[in-house]
DNA sequence: TATGAATGAGAGTTCATTCAT
DNA sequence: CATGAATGAACTCTCATTCAT
């Protein structure tokens, strides 16, 4: 097992060889990606890869299990992201609905700015292909689903309100309108001009919208609403 | 063997014919919707339809010219559910919020209640099929789309802003949103007893985002908002 | 479900397709047995199978569920013969080295003469293919030396000895000199002339070696084997 | 870089490194053998062989031909020990049938008790797996038939009788028996305790079988077998 | 009209073998 | 000598579609 002379020069030559082994792992997963959300995982046959990848059959299968493994090296890649990145936008808000706002901006304007084709994979591609991917697609979306839903149960609480439910509805909305609006026009058109109006009328509503559930929460669930601070002066 | 000319003396037996040519076509079809929900339209094979129909395979190429033309037949069915039931709905606000909210209330409790697999049909299934396929899902949005688009500009005139884009992308998040919610609630779970909570949230949410919006362009469209009828007291 | 009009025109019609079916069934069934015997299992691909029976691949697989099944539905054939000839053989014997002898004249004779593909698949060709193929061949294997593992039980009860480990030792013994003689001489050459005297000389070693072993037994087991009744005069 | 003459210097070395290449190609032939044995020749893959002898897949290759050498080399191996062992045991037999009984006692007692896989491979692995592979097999056991066969003749001609295919009839049976035994009793099962009763038994079953060919043939064949020596009292 | 046996192109996957380093 | 990534021919199995009856 222990190779016998790792000399300086070897360990140059095995470093290159393991960057150019991590290089074709890419090279293969993003030819994936590309195809997956071009025509479709189920149309994308692995010989499609391979020879847009530039290389043999064997060699996709040599750094992935089989076809359903390609798609969950993906997930995971865009698993990773979507924490990054909207982890990092729902800490920078300083208060409940202020963080839902700033995972919304993130999501139109990184997510779906710097990776579009992996948000395709996760809301199109990968529904339905198998047990296993479901798990890990349901794994993503209960993340966020379970962050946006404690920031608005936090908001409730202010009001003396305790609505798990209704939470997780709001929480579930939020995310089918941000994702749609992603959907269409950042990635079907090219509307990137407009992007600007779209993220910001979005935001709007949706602003709006879980301020509307707050005040209708507040007058249904207490009888007195007292302390009562206007949520939107 | 020769097939007679229908002669007034059977017009009852071909009368029957017809009616039995008519219930298989549906029966298959039905089987169809059915499998294409349960399993995924690609997951489906011709036989498990005729299995399940009770036909042989061959009479299954009789009635549709193959595997697609089953999925547009369905899809041909729920685009008419859709114009039926949220067109009536549409028509029996007497605003153009109060139109987009029955329409809402419409989408949930009949379109879901009543056909559930045919909208996860519309939604999941028939992406990425084949393009003939997109441009009858496509249509089917659009036309929704258009109506509630159309609501809001409604609304916008009265306030003289003309802003198509914004209806459009406001329109387009409300769908996104409502769809979302009746995947996630009416259909993978069994949370029917709260199906009352979740239309009533959402259609708050619904209604305290368009406002916001409205209230919005109001603001940032005219220097002298004067003449602002609160749409809503 | 119900065929409507099974009139005896289309009942005839019905039972030629049926026995047409029950052909291919067979022909293809051959056609496995012929070409796993002449290549071996692993090395005969389905299209071979196909080409030779003149259908198609798909053909293959709609009689049989896999490769696998074609074997095990040989196995099966094989299991029935086996049964059935050397069942009547152990019948026809009058007492116990008789019904051992004529079990293995049965086994040359019309096993080994009739069906040698079948034996030499169930010997060779269906070795170590899967756990389920496996479980078929012992199960073959099994009751063979079980019948002969008895009639051996029997002889020893009447010296008064009950050695059923002996008895099952010698059944194997006999089973793995019956087998290597068949597959040496009434396949690989074509000896057939010499068969009779094959037969014969194989028997006397039989009951030779089956007697040496009562004796022995008789010897070794009981201290005073008095009625010892010369077991061959 | 380029490999200089092995001067007397370092000829030490020389001999180390052919030790250690001897070493690395026993290495690889034992893994195969086991991994033959346990899995099946076709089920083993390179990689396996490979994997578990702690090498690289081409270092298999740069000692072996190919995979079929690989095979080709254990037959070897066997082939050696078979000639070894039994030949050695033939020779400490005093008398034909002593010889015969000696080479059957060694066959279980040092082939299969210390090389068990090799055996199983021999009977099991290289079946059908090429031509070549054949012939090695077949020259092992002409040469074991022909070694009994010829101790069996011996005898006949003790008896005045020249019956050379009789005798090739009962080496074969012999070899059949001792071979299914061995194979069901010492690796199948871990019945080694009764290994003795096992090698009794059987080593009495064929001597009673030979004895009763020998006594069979000189009744038919000399019309007076008056001298017949009694064989064995 | 209805049947269902037959078709065969095409998909995913395996693995013995090679060769540049 | 040793390595192990790369190769691609070959294999099994699927299933939409056809067509003689």
């Amino acid at each position: 097992m222990a190779r016998q002379h790792p000399s300086q020069a070897d360990s140059v030559t095995a470093q290159r060889r393991k960057r150019e082994k991590e290089q074709r792992y890419q090279s293969i997963l993003q030819t994936a990606e590309r195809l997956f959300c071009e025509n479709g995982y189920s149309n994308t046959k692995i010989q499609d890869i391979a020879r847009e990848a530039e290389v043999a059959v064997g060699t996709v299968y040599f750094y992935f299990r089989n076809k359903e493994d390609l798609l969950l090296q993906l997930i995971e890649a865009t698993s990773f992201n979507v924490r990054t990145i909207l982890g990092e936008a729902f800490r920078s808000g300083k208060n409940p609905v202020e963080r839902i706002e700033q995972a919304g901006r993130a999501l139109f304007q990184d997510l779906w700015g710097l990776h579009p084709s992996q948000m395709i994979i996760l809301l199109k591609e990968s529904v339905g292909v198998s047990p296993e991917v479901e798990t890990h697609r349901q794994a993503i979306f209960q993340r966020l689903n379970r962050d946006v839903a404690l920031a608005i149960e936090e908001v409730l609480e202010e009001y003396g309100i305790s609505e798990r439910f209704v939470a997780e509805v709001v929480s579930v909305a939020i995310g089918g309108m941000l994702e749609r609006i992603a959907y269409q026009y950042l990635v079907s058109q090219d509307r990137s001009a407009d992007t600007e109006t779209i993220t910001r009328e979005v935001l709007v509503f949706l602003r709006g919208g879980l301020l509307a559930v707050l005040r209708d929460l507040s007058q249904a669930g207490s009888g007195a609403p007292g302390k009562e601070k206007k949520p939107e002066s």
